[in-house]
DNA sequence: GATGAATGAGCGTTCATTCAT
DNA sequence: CATGAATGAACGCTCATTCAT
């Protein structure tokens, strides 16, 4: 169970993950802590009192992006079935990552891996994918030797390609999301190579 | 013109070049010149040498990759046309890019804009991609709608979602190529944002 | 505006400064700035907080004489005229800078021609060399061809030739002080050489 | 005994010293020997091979210019007595001086107290200094308590006062060495501090 | 003997983290 | 509890000096 925090400190721990969701976002992971704590307008131990360490700050707003993630595959999981599902889910998950340079950067690095309440959070959302997953691939919208796990993969995908136009074309991320779907529907030949597992995605690094 | 080079010295920047481009690949662009150094078996003023900065030292370790995906491109452009030759440089130039984890940060970073020999080199690359994309649009076998600046994006995108699986599992990378390459054959619906121009890459950062 | 310094800041602002105005004085300019730090008793980072470069700290110990011997020469300048006047100037000026190798050689070097506050300093300082001449020559008791330029140029001669003997012989500036000073009385032949003016002093170097 | 050089080597050693002396004359005793190097068209080795340290590269260009000063004197020393020859010894000696960035560094710092050849040259100034002025004293030119130790001691605060000026008033140095005899005529009040030794001049640093 | 490449100790500087107020 | 000052380890880089050719 969470302490209840003073308002004022709420208001801090609130302030400071902005700041810091804003600076790595625009900047990527190497922002200073200094620069974070000027931005949230508090004294850099403020931080750290709420955050042991740099990384443990870098969770934290990596965990809030993931939360929005998964809600979005959540939703997504309740529409009627179909490649929209799958398609609206690359595209609200791709416009929250695409202009995020630290998630990105949190993805390729493959960190995160042992902290247990973000492994519970992925976990959902890798149920909410596999049921779009499984709906689509019941209307037949969706090719059916892709499996759950290339979802977060060509997501990834579609997002590290598509940031390097982000800054001069800020919608650029969908035509090479469209390009992925259409890669994802029926009628194609078969795939070479097996599908991965979940568990292989964030694993050793 | 270039001097000629002693032997010992030429040995030297040879292990120097190789050890950053193995640290860069494993650990990416922050690992020190010190274990650079240590790894080349030489003393950092060695490198330092050749390489005024740290920053010319990730450039000519980048541009030697470079040089050899521009290659593969050449040599793909010079292919029979078809998809094949697409997917030919798709394979030999993810091979080349997706274990390579300095390379992708570099991309991801848009560095480089300005030194006119990778600027240059670039240039080719562009120029066999078009020719590339040329020939399996005459073909029937690429999608009307794709543009030549459309291949580094997408091979970016690629690379940087097989890269999530590539330390567990090195051959996943062909399974993801394969599904972009679906996305690119004809048959499918127009896309509904326009294409970006080469120059848009690795524009404003 | 400056803002308040905390209490312990303000001790170690003032450890520093008088640390690394010993140090320059004594071993001159290239004292390693950990020498610094050690001398002070605090970390080298705690230096660089203050001063962002090596340069602000030797600019703001130069700063720190400078000001002292501005104000010498403000205090001469309101005495009774006469060569007594000129006297006084050179003995507390040179008092002040003939055991300093930092500041003796930040002189030779003619650094900090850029900085306003410097400028505005050393201004005054002319302003008041230039009453103390005027002074002393309304009293008929300095050389009419003397003019103010040639203070700072004489006194920065008298100190580096003293410094010569200065530790051996600590007090034996004054001798030369004294030659000097005869030099200027009146009654010499003229001069062959037109007077330089204070903008001549600092210039291209 | 040196041993005779092969004609080649004595061309490099020669194209070293003067490439060194016009170095540090210009930039000071912090020139690197890489630069001296490629200013002498030899590489840095060919430079250690003759001297041991940059210490002793130093010294060497150091003890030419000094010998130059030296023969100065003895020739100042020749001269028929009086005042002029004094003037004489300070004129050339300061026109050797006051361009030479390293030399005045080398004096500041108060070095080679220690190598034998330097003393012995020193020695030898001292020797003529001693004449001139004891001829100058003779003739009643120039004042009584002015001791020869004072004459070095007076010529390096001219040189160090005008180099002040020399980048952009490059004669400017005559009006202040006359300014300095000035105050070795006769006729001035005496001297409040006794005269120090030469032994006194490169003494303790 | 001459060369220039290699060296490593040391420099100024930064930054995540801790401490005193 | 919040602050910003202090810290020291580590970084990129330089240079007098040594070594291999």
């Amino acid at each position: 169970m969470e302490k209840a925090l003073r308002s004022d400190a709420r208001r801090n721990l609130e302030a400071i993950l902005q700041a810091a969701a804003e600076a790595f976002a625009e900047r990527g992971l190497e922002v200073g802590v200094a620069d974070i704590a000027r931005r949230a307008g508090v004294g850099t131990a403020t931080i750290f009192r709420r955050f042991p360490t740099k990384e443990d700050l870098i969770a934290a707003v990596f965990m809030r992006r993931m939360e929005e993630v998964v809600e979005v595959a959540e939703r997504c999981a309740e529409l009627p079935g179909g490649i929209a599902a799958v398609r609206e889910f690359f595209e609200r998950a791709t416009e929250l990552q695409v202009r995020d340079r630290g998630f990105l950067e949190n993805i390729d690095k493959g960190r995160f891996a042992g902290d247990p309440r973000l492994e519970a959070l992925i976990e959902r959302g890798y149920r909410a994918i596999e049921r779009i997953v499984a709906n689509a691939q019941a209307a037949g919208e969706l090719r059916a030797d892709v499996k759950p796990a290339d979802v977060p993969v060509l997501l990834h995908s579609v997002c590290s390609g598509a940031a390097l136009l982000s800054a001069g074309e800020p919608g650029m991320w969908r035509r090479y999301m469209e390009l992925v779907i259409d890669g994802l529907r029926p009628g194609h030949a078969g795939l070479t190579c097996p599908a991965p597992t979940f568990d292989a995605i964030a694993g050793a690094r």
